[in-house]
DNA sequence: CTGAGTTTTGCATTCGTATGCAGTTTGGCG
DNA sequence: CGCCAAACTGCATACGAATGCAAAACTCAG
């Protein structure tokens, strides 16, 4: 039924061999130009389109990048997917997506290495060893992205989320702030671990303790109801520093509508990401900006690095972050 | 370099012969439960994992679904992508995605149907009518999501934009707004085309005209600048009606923050889609919901009727709107 | 017009898996 | 114990394109 138009055929309607049409579509073969003309003439009639799927299995590669992913509501995610995405294909290649629910990262990448891809990006979930061996032992190059697991194979490219962190501390600290707050990602991720120990380390350096913590999971729902018990102690924060801007969107919510509380008068917040949402006049949220499109290149040239170039090295690659002040907390000084 | 671990290898090692790996790794073969334990005991032995690049080549299926979209910046398309992503893997379905950038939308579809995905998902971009014969041609299913074009032989899946704009207009008649204006989307976008055609019936049936328009061209700027445009001239409109929430958000902040006034006192904002944000309390955007579960519900339902089942009559599905009220527009009889 | 050097060309094989066909084994039942 | 059907197995081939190799065609100088 489908109307499959191969190689041979086009051969045959041009009175070539099948290796000539093969020749005429890759770039850098020797074909005469009478030949190549007659092909691509042949071709065009018949619609021809050469076939992705047979090159990969003859030529090894199958010039797709495999991308899992996760939590698409955070808007940092889409923005990266859709930028990464669109520098892969500047380079020939294409993003085969998995979206990971907990609990089965693994199972589907099982499925993601049947696919033949070229290389690995992981933007949320973490790499279990035994995943992260699979993919050393078919030389199948790995970039975390936004995350890093410490010593495992893999390449990472993050940001300087432990400076960030101490930033943070810093800023809030100078700025006068003395009850301090920290709403924590997920516990179990790099990004959250290395926010808060920056955090920490700043607020330790300056002799202060943390007056609250819980963990808002990165849902918008966990950080309101973080939120609601902070305020609602005997000694509610001044400062909430929370481990990312999705997050601090429901902790201004909670505070301002729900809690008639003026921010930053009343209580800072400083969020994480600098996704575009936190530029919006509604919130104006202080917060540290990732280096995305930096992080997104430096992504590609390492994957195309270890894809094209051959480089074997595993990098981690930490960008700098840089704090943008805007409405949401006092400055220093003020 | 590559590790690559063929049937052929694990059928030395499990003594039996290559069929007889293939067949174990093919759901319902015929295979003695014997012979079926000495392959799978080889093949995790080796790291065996069948070759899914091979297989779509021989079966003709590649268990692929090309998805086309484009501004992930406006929540709905990474909300859509994840849940229909998340549907197909959940059937044995993967998503190969394709950005497509304005303009070189055919140039991106060939190369998408030369990876011989099993269907195409348009998620953004309008399909130029080529292409789509193309796609007939190869008898590969297109599903244009939340966009429809009339004359096209693709499968469309939209909510009842018509419907929306009608309610819309007759809502904010009802709660005695006197002028009205909107803010349209891109023009050659048919969910624009069909959310300005429903309002203007609405206005139409009850005798008034439209005081405003200006294109926002679906993007925050755009819709920021037609806001102040508005409230410069002579007559400023009391109720706005915005294309998508997106741009919503955009006219609710140039609204409040830029220009000082209120909502929905002084100015009401109507959007349309429901994003997640729009239910955050900073924002409390009174819009059109679309059934987003629904209509991927029926992209996958539809999808799989034609890959599966067979049926290869074109379908156009349409689903309900809601009003949703929430804080951005006067009510009526308020 | 000849011969050496360079392009162009076709043949045959290869990638890894699925599957029709025919041959072999197994199991059930009389 | 014998026989037929059913289950299983292996062989050979196919999918569509890329490529090493050797043959053919062309180029150009002498």
């Amino acid at each position: 039924m489908k109307n499959r138009v191969t190689s041979a055929q086009v051969a045959i309607k041009a009175d070539v061999s099948q290796s000539a049409v093969s020749r005429t579509f890759t770039p850098g073969a020797s074909v005469a130009p009478g030949t190549r003309k007659r092909v691509m003439d042949a071709a065009r009639e018949l619609g021809y389109r050469p076939n992705a799927i047979a090159r990969s299995l003859i030529s090894g590669q199958s010039k797709m990048i495999g991308l899992i992913a996760a939590y698409l509501d955070n808007q940092f995610y889409p923005i990266v997917l859709e930028r990464l995405a669109k520098a892969l294909q500047a380079r020939g290649y294409h993003t085969l997506l998995f979206i990971s629910e907990p609990g089965d990262q693994d199972h589907e990448l099982e499925k993601l290495l049947a696919y033949q891809v070229d290389a690995v990006v992981m933007a949320s979930a973490t790499l279990s060893s035994a995943l992260a061996r699979e993919c050393l032992d078919a030389a199948i190059p790995v970039v975390l992205f936004n995350r890093d697991v410490p010593n495992s194979p893999a390449n990472s490219v993050t940001s300087d989320n432990f400076a960030g962190g101490r930033q943070v501390a810093d800023y809030l600290i100078e700025s006068g702030h003395k009850q301090l707050a920290y709403i924590a990602g997920a516990e179990n991720s790099s990004t959250n671990r290395d926010r808060e120990a920056g955090f920490l380390a700043g607020l330790e350096a300056a002799g202060v303790s943390l007056a609250h913590r819980a963990v808002g999971g990165y849902t918008h729902e966990g950080a309101a109801e973080a939120t609601h018990a902070f305020m609602r102690s005997d000694n509610p924060p001044d400062a909430i520093f929370v481990a990312n801007d999705h997050m601090a969107f429901a902790v201004l919510d909670t505070l301002r509508q729900g809690l008639g509380l003026r921010v930053p008068e009343d209580v800072s917040v400083i969020g994480f990401d600098d996704v575009p949402q936190a530029a919006w006049k509604a919130y104006g949220l202080t917060t540290v900006a990732q280096p995305t499109d930096a992080m997104i290149e430096a992504t590609v040239s390492l994957l195309f690095d270890q894809l094209e170039v051959g480089h074997a090295e595993t990098t981690r690659q930490c960008l700098p972050v840089s704090l943008v002040e805007r409405d949401t907390a006092r400055r220093p000084q003020g």
